[in-house]
DNA sequence: TTGCGGATTAGACTCATTCTAACTGATTAG
DNA sequence: CTAATCAGTTAGAATGAGTCTAATCCGCAA
């Protein structure tokens, strides 16, 4: 189920960490490749329980400080939707969320730079924004490729 | 500070809440007239905070069940923000937020219909959205005719 | 081999929100 | 009238995601 990172992913993760001062541990190998592994959007808890397969010695609060140190340095993003859990996401395209109401799946939806040109528009002068969140709630009747 | 709601505001607070099958009463009223006196978003500590002044008596438990009927009968939006406390907004029209990240201050941005259309176009199909929220962070250095 | 500093850990803590159970007060039914 | 009902209110307890703390671990450098 859980695959090892590629070369590749590794060398992402080693570059961004060492960029920021951070060092490979064998926690965040595991945390990150969870991520990797099922990209639909886990909650701490999730990545946690799925990370102790791996590593059952892997404690809570280490997850907490993994995402953390990954989001600092712009491994992944933050998903927050109400006030519910908060999701990680390794998806670093620009791309807005959609959130199934009825089974609380997370979906990625693409966002062209028309649109977000046509957002950045519409701030009045003077306000300056460096991220813009666009979040839909609603229903999907997907198929699913790709189930994040 | 705190005036008292016009007939017109009283109106729309009756209206909203029998068309839901709920009651007008002193709290809800005095939460409402909150909400309205001053448009900044206020979390619940600080609407139960404001309409104290008001109504002494009132506790913590009713304010969550104001606003939480509110917001079930369409008279104001929550607004969330990270995982921060959630905000209150009596601001029906269509419009995304930007907060300040120095201040915390929370800013309606007008959302045109043609942004909300081309947002509901990048939709794939089969994906039906009813809520649509957008959030920027930034710096504002508005002159803040209106601070909300 | 000793010391340093970042990383990890378990568990305590915080705090917004929700829940619970008792109470209030207005309205309805007998 | 008097009781029964029921929405709304209340104080305080409970919940739970997230954060903090203090101890420990571990790799590296002196």
């Amino acid at each position: 189920m859980i695959r090892n990172l590629t070369e590749q992913d590794k060398e992402h993760l080693l570059e961004a960490l060492v960029k920021s001062g951070q060092k490979v541990t064998p926690q965040r190998e595991a945390v990150f490749t969870v991520l990797l592994a099922e990209r639909d959007h886990p909650t701490v808890d999730e990545v946690f329980n799925r990370a102790r397969e791996v590593m059952p010695g892997l404690s809570l609060a280490t997850v907490y400080n993994c995402l953390e140190t990954f989001v600092g340095c712009g491994l992944v993003r933050q998903v927050n939707h109400e006030r519910e859990s908060t999701r990680y996401c390794p998806n670093l395209a620009p791309h807005a969320h959609f959130r199934d109401k009825e089974t609380g799946q997370v979906h990625d939806i693409e966002l062209p730079p028309e649109v977000m040109k046509s957002l950045r528009s519409i701030l009045p002068p003077g306000f300056d924004s460096e991220v813009i969140e666009i979040s839909f709630l609603g229903r999907a009747q997907a198929k699913d490729t790709h189930s994040n």
